[in-house]
DNA sequence: CCTCAGGTATACTGATCTGTGAACCTCATC
DNA sequence: GATGAGGTTCACAGATCAGTATACCTGAGG
């Protein structure tokens, strides 16, 4: 990509995540970024190619992250949980819920690209739940990375308000994560039902 | 609101929430109610008014299918998890996510109305799940009513992709409060760790 | 019978939208 | 020194946007 192309998606990533994809027009994407609207179109060719390329970009940032996050973990029960951490410094600066989900509140057409780039975004973080707490050594692995899943885009969700939701969340992650990975004798089970209904059964 | 008004909501509604704020336009609205145009901002005065009244009349009807379902819960406990309950009807013949989460999306200015609406509806929620948890003899019912939100903007945040999130959150949802509404005896607790954990502290 | 609220019909403004056309510039590489 | 990629300038098309103006219709209540 030119260094023209990177302003301009640059510009894009900026002005679409804290306006609205729909309400930004790309005469001011091309002033924003510096640069003339014919160049703009040369380089993507519609309005519709500059969000997919907004999004790509987008997405192989934060999976960066989460990568940098899982691999600065101390120990494999606090890889499950770093995404959490990941979210936090994440959130600092883009305060406006996730990029994804608001991309599709204003793209209705499910063919359009944005479509897939978001469902994959959350496929992967589900699948990296799932590898980490097999990893682990959590039980039942695909239950336990679906509640993280909801966990995570749930705290995302609700950040639009000041609730400070995440930190509650990123702790209720942690416990579940514990109550999978060191799983009671099994004398002790009758004795504690919920224990066992808190570990994922399925 | 007279006849056409109503109308003019209810097209609203559909067309704001299946295709974006930004991205229909008054005629739009206008045509698909089988109204004026000129009635239409005789009725609302501006394209945000009728924002705040499609919000606001989508609110009051989602609040009082939660109120039935509280209500026709069997048991205080089941209360508390019922709105998961309405939730999973709800998402039947809505399938693009929370709208007022999506209109934060397209508005990007926190003084527009749409702003305090869908603030008041998530606290409207957390409220509500801190009341009927305390009516549940739960203990924390803080704490678990801000992990019931999450989970529950969770389940809804993935709604979109075809994930089929809602039962494991809706599970999930259970199980907290079963553990928080049954604290074990004092003396089991030790042997017992990861209850005590999943069960809110603070 | 009169009035007036609710609504219709149609035309219009001025701004903004995505996208294109055509000519020109600049600079590195062959 | 020719070529071509990346970029600029500026004008323009055609559509759509929110919102307004003017005149008219209709039916219920005084």
């Amino acid at each position: 990509m030119t260094p023209a192309g990177r302003r301009i998606v640059a510009a894009a990533a900026e002005l679409f995540y804290n306006r609205g994809i729909t309400a930004v027009g790309v005469d001011l994407i091309a002033e924003y970024s510096g640069v003339t609207k014919r160049t703009l179109y040369n380089q993507f060719g519609s309005k519709d190619h500059l969000v997919t390329a907004y999004l790509t970009e987008r997405d192989q940032r934060w999976r960066s992250l989460v990568r940098a996050a899982v691999d600065a973990a101390d120990t494999p029960a606090e890889a499950v949980t770093a995404p959490f951490e990941t979210l936090r410094t994440w959130s600092e600066t883009n305060t406006r819920g996730c990029a994804f989900i608001n991309a599709l509140a204003e793209l209705p057409d499910p063919s359009h690209p944005a479509y897939r780039i978001a469902a994959n975004q959350k496929l992967w973080l589900l699948n990296l739940f799932k590898e980490l707490a097999a990893t682990a050594g959590c039980s039942h692995p695909a239950t336990l990375a679906t509640r993280l899943l909801v966990l995570h885009e749930g705290a995302v969700a609700t950040q639009h308000l000041s609730l400070d939701t995440l930190p509650e969340s990123a702790d209720l992650a942690r416990v579940l994560v514990q109550a999978s990975a060191s799983p009671r004798p099994k004398e002790r089970q009758p004795s504690c039902p919920d224990c066992s209904a808190v570990a994922p059964t399925s």
